[in-house]
DNA sequence: AGCGATTAGATCGTGTGCGACTTAATTGGA
DNA sequence: TCCAATTAAGTCGCACACGATCTAATCGCT
């Protein structure tokens, strides 16, 4: 249809269309979820991504920061200071093991648990309001997990 | 092949997995792009969203710092500190049209000029060290293109 | 047991991003 | 003409996000 793959094809200083790239498309459905999911965080008190640590924490409870990071693919720097945040909302607990000292873990509160339930509702509520094409909406999810698979591929080979 | 649209579609408080968004998979794949790009955008001293700004100019000079944010989805708030810092890096002029005077017109200098080449090569050198499949982030792409088109509609009507 | 290497988080500095607000310039009616 | 409304950027505060670096704890090898 288009024409090349991350970037035009041409070796010369020629076009270089915006469109052409991949990780526009991707940078840009980025901002654009971010900024859809935004009111509709507001009434949790959440941000997108503490909104998606809070998933990883529903799915299973009691994990270590380094776990979390591994499931969000984000770096201890990113994630302390995001959690110390939910922990000041007082959704989550963050307790040294007593087994490792080193290790961080990362519970749910009661009032972190009871939060799960309005929280499923807002990505049916996306849905809603958004009118997006729910088949196409799983398929390109599905290409990206691939996509997403290779990339990390592309990291490890890389360092 | 897997269930739901961006989320799981059960309405108790079920599973919620993480997999299932599609928004997930997107912001991950912004990260993953970002981590891939960094040591190739820093031989050229850019960073990511500073690289997709370039491009923009390289398509086209002479911009608004509004048709700049149209381009790529940001905000003034975003677009001044990063055309600023462009500036101070001596790739881009910044001034004000004398016929309206709120407007800052954003002009590549020779220097800016002259980084469109190495850049050009940016992107396939991505590719061939990622060893991505052309055809599927073609594919993607074009997907993503039509998604975004459905967020940036979903947007509009929704304010 | 002892000590160098590794590991898990935390801290710091820089650079996005955005919403809310401000400022300055232009526009558009009455 | 004049002034209220609009518009374009910029400023500010907050929250990511990462690399580099630090600290403390654990591991592993002798």
């Amino acid at each position: 249809m288009t024409q090349a793959p991350d970037a035009p094809s041409s070796s010369a200083p020629g076009p270089l269309k915006l469109e052409d790239f991949l990780c526009f498309s991707v940078y840009a459905a980025g901002h654009a979820f971010n900024r859809l999911y935004r009111p509709l965080l507001d009434k949790l008190g959440l941000t997108y991504p503490q909104y998606l640590a809070m998933v990883v924490l529903w799915e299973a409870d009691d994990r270590t920061v380094g776990e979390l990071g591994g499931r969000l693919g984000l770096e201890s720097s990113t994630l302390t200071p995001l959690l110390k945040r939910l922990e000041g909302l007082g959704l989550v607990s963050r307790t040294r093991d007593p087994a490792d000292e080193r290790v961080v873990r990362i519970r749910l509160t009661d009032k972190g648990r009871a939060l799960k339930g309005p929280a499923c509702a807002v990505p049916a509520e996306l849905l809603a309001t958004s009118g997006l094409d729910v088949a196409a909406v799983a398929r390109i999810r599905d290409e990206l997990a691939g996509l997403n698979a290779a990339l990390t591929r592309a990291e490890q080979t890389g360092r």
